[in-house]
DNA sequence: CTGAAAGCGCTTACAG
DNA sequence: CTGAAAGCGCTTACAG
């Protein structure tokens, strides 16, 4: 027996298998081990030799070292993904579309925030030393994009007002938003609230540019004490509903747009805990058509986003752009539709 | 000018700055810029070099390669995460505390699947050829960690029955069950289904054998055909409740215990496209205490249970770990707390 | 087709 | 207090 392999009583912990512990035991390099763990052998190594070094990879339980690996080459095989809030379901479901296109080839790395702020450029930069082969950034805004100057492949999502030079899988939410002010004009509104996001995300600055001129074009009015802002978060807007809600009823409100499904829910909430009747006494709108906006009481009508398409659009993207391709048509934009439920529509 | 210093037009990228490059402008060695770069001068590097080399970091703007770092030192410094579901708001509230705990020291690299499955060990050990500093497992099931066997620090989450062999922070669940049970029993109800995972996680294994005892001996009845398990998804616990309904009524339940809240929503959703009161005809509780759970209808009865600070402790536990210091008691068990809303109660 | 060797960027005994 | 040097595990020209 190998004195190194003399088991230690107090520490279990078997010994990281090598390259060279796999080449010995082939009997051949560590070049070759390397060629056909990487599976680059075909050519290059003979046909003899890459049965043999496969056999001791078998036997030694031998996983190419990602560390050594990323070192060697200058790029790791993980994909960083940044994104304002893993708590939201949309972006929990944009997370599972770009983990499906992903595969297991990349390792997903997350950098996210709770507050529903894109995470600071500076803490993203970090993330940066693990050199990862590529960047996703879901609903950036412009000085994130600035500070970051990250080298390498990337693709943008959720990011309309970026320009074509960098890639980008976008939403239709300027249709959603002229869908939503159609559906409202028609059943009678004529005074509307808007509660808008406050992350800076230029997705939310379109969603409402688009309505407030629908609006308009319809004859709709949205007095500007009716346009408010907070953080994607039921409580939060709660109470920013709460307190806004008398000055809005003055001023003849009988709808209000949300940037999100999210804020909507901190409406429906007050809405009910303060008993004002919804759709009756207004109307909520949302975007993003989250699942709870089928079980919600009543109803949400909402923007239909594909969040699972959108990531998975976005991981195909930089999936060719790492391996070097071509991308054809930029920016990709995706379809969304408006859901007509309760929350706008007596039943 | 030195020839590498020729901008190139094509590729703007600039550079990667090493600790070579700031050592010679700082006219010292990479071991003194390490010493530096990682606040471990004090006491083995002179003042006046540790200035210079500070100096040197700022206007060259180095970061500490954590590739070079980890191959160096044998570990990363990442932390991973293997969760069952990320689109369950409750493992992204446990996440949320995991990083807040972990601070900027440690990224934290998320293993997880769509499906509410642990992901497999296989995929999870590819995870560990980043050489994590810790690994943190939430709601495992004995398979997955058998598998597993990984070396290191670790910490289980939600993972009641392993044994105090392996440090670990639970919570009571099993408190919850009895509350759940009591509740029921003094509303009046003497037949119960109950809606279970079907993950093969303990901690879904102790909510339910802790509510089956306590329904026994609060004289309560759950018929075997009104035992059942999904995935943790809303459609697909609809869809089982569905099939399951016509009989569950005929051996005359009037109510139902969900292992999650997310399987409740599912029959919340299905009693109302079927036109099933809730709770007149059949009352509803959960487990978790999600936000919707105050936004749905009705409001549903739910075992609150402490996601953020579940994972909060979690990590505080795997960097005392990390840290090599020793664990005091072993395992934490959370409290839980009943939250009683419409879907038990009539208004 | 094959292997010796250089190199990726860093950390850590070690000798001074 | 300081630096030369070895080494972490791998990949990739390169020479044969």
């Amino acid at each position: 027996m190998h004195p190194s392999e003399k088991p230690r009583a107090s520490a279990p912990i078997r010994r990281r298998v090598t390259a060279a512990m796999v080449a010995e035991r082939a009997g051949v390099s560590t070049a070759t081990v390397s060629l056909v763990a990487n599976g680059k052998a075909s050519g290059r190594v003979s046909a003899s030799n890459e049965i043999l070094v496969r056999e001791a990879i078998r036997e030694l339980g031998y996983v190419v070292d990602s560390i050594g690996s990323s070192l060697a080459r200058g790029v790791s095989n993980t994909v960083i993904m940044v994104a304002p809030d893993i708590s939201n379901p949309f972006f929990a479901m944009v997370i599972a579309g770009v983990r499906a296109a992903l595969g297991s080839e990349y390792q997903l790395l997350l950098s996210v925030t709770d507050a529903g702020q894109l995470p600071s450029a500076e803490n993203t930069r970090r993330l940066l030393g693990l050199r990862p082969a590529g960047l996703l950034v879901d609903a950036p805004d412009p000085t994130f994009l600035q500070e970051l100057s990250a080298p390498g492949p990337m693709v943008l999502l959720d990011a309309p007002g970026f320009g074509s030079d960098v890639p980008a899988v976008n939403l239709d939410v300027a249709q959603g938003a002229l869908a939503i002010a159609a559906h409202l004009s028609a059943t009678g509104h004529t005074t509307v609230a808007y509660l808008d996001g406050d992350t800076g995300t230029t997705t939310f600055d379109v969603r409402r540019e688009a309505f407030l001129t629908a609006a308009e074009e319809l004859g709709m009015s949205v007095p500007p004490e009716a346009q408010i802002a907070t953080t994607i978060n039921v409580g939060l807007a709660a109470n920013a509903f709460a307190t806004a809600w008398p000055s809005w009823k003055k001023a003849g409100v009988t709808a209000v747009v949300c940037a999100t499904d999210t804020h909507a829910y901190g409406i429906l909430q007050e809405a009910r805990a303060a008993g004002i009747l919804i759709p009756g006494e207004l109307a909520v709108t949302g975007f993003d058509d989250l699942p709870y906006s089928t079980t919600s009481s009543p109803g949400l009508t909402s923007v239909h986003l594909p969040g699972e398409l959108l990531g998975r659009r976005a991981a195909e993207q930089l999936l060719s752009l790492i391996a070097g391709e071509e991308l054809e048509q930029q920016p990709i934009t995706l379809e969304s539709s408006l859901m007509v439920r309760g929350s706008t529509l007596e039943p």
